[in-house]
DNA sequence: ATTCTGACA
DNA sequence: TGTCAGCA
């Protein structure tokens, strides 16, 4: 992770600063938090505290909220987007997987070739 | 002074 | 959601 992103997410905003940048009252700002839409922080002695990042997902959900929709549709928003996150995840990974996989079968094919010097030595492992 | 939880009109 | 109580 970038220092930048690091940065954004890095929670140390209270309550009161959170509450003049989002225009929210404090008990919105914790009904989103308790809703689980908003990964707020815990100080030791329980005092909630937020990250730029934060900020902005409740300033999302507040338009979200505002254009009509309740908390638990703006669950389903975020929760839809988690997955599709994932999906994007499990398919880039796959594709370094492959690329491994070709990696290691053209280093294979070489050793092969070197090795057998009866065989033609005209023959060139192509792309895999 | 600030924030937290719980509760009720 | 607002607001008040009683804590920390």
């Amino acid at each position: 992770m970038s220092e930048k992103e690091l940065r954004r997410s890095l929670a140390v905003l209270p309550m009161g600063t959170v509450m003049k940048l989002t225009s929210l009252t404090a008990r919105q700002i914790r009904y989103y938090d308790d809703s689980g839409l908003v990964n707020s922080q815990r100080t030791e002695s329980n005092r909630r505290l937020y990250s730029l990042n934060d900020i902005d997902r409740i300033l999302e959900v507040k338009d979200y909220l505002d254009e009509g929709m309740n908390l638990e549709q703006v669950k389903r928003v975020y929760e839809k987007q988690r997955q599709r996150s994932l999906k994007k995840r499990a398919a880039k990974q796959q594709s370094v997987s492959d690329q491994k996989v070709r990696q290691y079968l053209r280093k294979d094919i070489l050793k092969a070739g070197g090795l057998d010097s009866n065989s033609d030595s005209q023959f060139r492992p192509g792309q895999l």
